[in-house]
DNA sequence: GTCTATACACAGATAGAC
DNA sequence: GTCTATCTGTGTATAGAC
């Protein structure tokens, strides 16, 4: 089964566009009109907010840390946004579309619901390693959203979710599965995934690869989740 | 089994006295010299904080928010902590040691490690569920502390993890709990325990309530880690 | 012990030169 | 397309009256 090294190598491309997906969504509010320019700026910036803003917090970080942090003016960065706000918020759309996007497509109906069940569950895991500042800002800033971008991004999560908990009841009724709270399950799984990216330090302290942390996390859904023992891994 | 309308009962008195408490432990840093008007105002101040704090974040929060809130003056506050800061530092300082005295407490050494495991998962649970605002900043609130105190509430962390994975590997040593990675077993536990009052509004939307997740979560663990099915609940 | 008034540093944002 | 210089609001914190 697929470990992290072979997830990256599919997905690197995907997720190197982010900044690419960010201009053409954002066209016109950002003043520079060069592409090229765009993209290459603009991924500065965002790699430049991520670190400052996990580091101390998005509302922390000044635009003159920003400026620093990127080489670039004052001036230069408010031709890349309208706002402090419109930054935030290109932030937050820009990494939960291709998110969505690679989890839906990583189902196949014609695998068992375990066989989705692990997929799902190691996409998820490799997505957020990949892109761990991106998901560890998304967490912690999701509160200093406005009201409708913070009911945007709990759609989206209980939707990821929902793929999830599909994939449960389906194993439920073939009879692979035991039966449930089936998006209680669901929960409790993507609590355990969001600490591989929340308590990052945790995990390195106790010496855990990310494929380890795959394996184990997937016993205990695993032990839970299965009718009787079956062969593992 | 202990369920939380019990366990609020017993450790009411405690959670009560944290203003008190931290009265005590900063009475230098503390202008105002009245035990009672401190230990009165103190508790409206931490209220509006974590209010305030949880709904936009600490740092988004300004004096004069807190002013409205408590209805206490600029000036008045400034009676009660010597910076915003240090009002931060109280705050989680505060939480912290009642939370390690509970749960330290919790564990008896003459019950089996299965009936200890339920009852430090069920203590933790209930804890962060009577004291949920507090938890919450706590959580989301770390990256604002300095270096020092960044560094204690690590330990604190480690310190609590470690009781968990001493009752696990306790239950190996009598032969109940399968051998593991205990420490990461720990941090999963952690990670699902953390989600109950991070992600309220989710548990609130599936209509669960903090007994029925207890029980639920313990069926998770128990069936990760107990070598054969016992008698449950 | 609490208030009002204020100091003054720093934030976000923009104008206009290059 | 990027820069420097600057406007203006808001932030934390304090002084001094009551």
């Amino acid at each position: 089964m697929m470990n992290f090294a072979e997830f990256k190598k599919i997905v690197n491309l995907h997720i190197k566009s982010n900044s690419q997906d960010a201009f053409i969504e954002n066209r016109k509010d950002i003043r520079v009109k060069k592409e090229k320019t765009v993209v290459k700026n603009l991924e500065r910036i965002f790699d430049a907010t991520l670190k400052i803003g996990n580091e101390k917090g998005f509302h922390a970080m000044s635009m003159r840390d920003l400026s620093e942090e990127t080489g670039l003016s004052m001036g230069a960065l408010y031709a890349y946004f309208t706002s402090k706000e419109n930054l935030l918020v290109m932030l937050q759309k820009n990494g939960r579309d291709s998110f969505q996007q690679v989890l839906e497509q990583s189902v196949d109906k014609d695998d068992s619901p375990l066989e989705n069940l692990r997929t799902v569950v190691k996409t998820h895991l490799f997505m957020s390693e990949a892109m761990q500042p991106r998901f560890y800002f998304t967490y912690m800033e999701g509160k200093n959203l406005n009201k409708s971008e913070k009911k945007i991004a709990v759609e989206h999560e209980l939707n990821s979710d929902g793929i999830m908990t599909k994939i449960l009841i389906q194993g439920e009724q073939q009879k692979i599965f035991k039966s449930g709270h089936h998006a209680l399950t669901t929960a409790l799984i993507k609590a355990m995934l969001n600490d591989w990216y929340l308590k990052r330090w945790k995990y390195a302290k106790l010496n855990v690869s990310v494929d380890e942390f795959a394996d184990y996390l997937l016993d205990v859904v695993e032990a839970f989740c299965l009718i009787q023992s079956q062969t593992e891994g």
